[in-house]
DNA sequence: AGAGATTTGTACGTATGTATG
DNA sequence: TCATACATACGTACAAATCTC
């Protein structure tokens, strides 16, 4: 399954390998992966490689650590929708560490900023939060 | 500068350290931070720990790798905006493997997804786009 | 053209700390 | 109390691409 000799960083085959896992359904939301000391066994890694390809996860925000209890594929949050009116505009971007803090935002996880014609900005978490007219 | 006896790591330390330096202007878009190397070297510190402080600010959007020429303080990129129609959503998430080659997504940059009244769905880079109305 | 230096990427190992169960 | 699991931090080595002389 994982080919030391191929172009393909280890790492980074074992990340396709979980990513597949958990698009497929496999791995369904809040399921549990394997810890990083069984996943270095089971594919003959060392344990450095697997946190990379967590790390990997993390930054695509597939999965989220909560140490140490383990890591688990990342659940939907429930969408509200913030409305767009005549003259406003939204981006995305990924957060500072003190948005992060602020708005309680996961690994992985864009802020949409929301500008208002009047000139104010306001921020939210990408998970919870669409905008729409 | 950097406390090895601080509660904070050392690695968050010296992105803190840069992260300031960039948001500072002191180090302006386009400008090259030192080498890894030269941060190890300058900070008393391994490859590893300074390594671990680029992929975070990697990870923020704030500075882009090329191997092996160096790493950069991000550019920001001219934006156009796209017109959200009435019944059109719009949110943002982290791209996937795939889709970042398609759209030529940078590291840290998320994609904005519009979801179309009709029921189609269009990908931006949320780095260079906007939405409105 | 070629050689060597520089710089990032990958991969391994070890050790210790901290929080959970 | 003890085992488990993730976080931090150090070290080494080699590969690959770029740049310079």
């Amino acid at each position: 399954m994982i080919d030391p000799s191929s172009d393909r960083a280890v790492f980074r085959q074992l990340a396709d390998l979980l990513r597949g896992r958990i698009t497929s359904g496999d791995l369904a939301p809040g399921a549990s992966l394997p810890s990083e000391l069984r996943l270095a066994q089971e594919y003959g890694l060392s344990r450095t490689s697997v946190r990379q390809a967590i790390a990997l996860l993390r930054s695509e925000g597939l999965v989220i650590v909560q140490p140490p209890r383990g890591t688990f594929v990342r659940t939907t949050e429930p969408t509200e929708t913030v409305t767009l009116l005549k003259g406003d505009t939204a981006s995305a971007r990924m957060p500072t560490p003190a948005e992060r803090r602020e708005l309680e935002i996961g690994e992985g996880v864009p802020v949409l900023v929301v500008f208002r014609a009047d000139g104010s900005r306001e921020l939210y978490p990408a998970d919870r939060i669409r905008v729409g007219r």
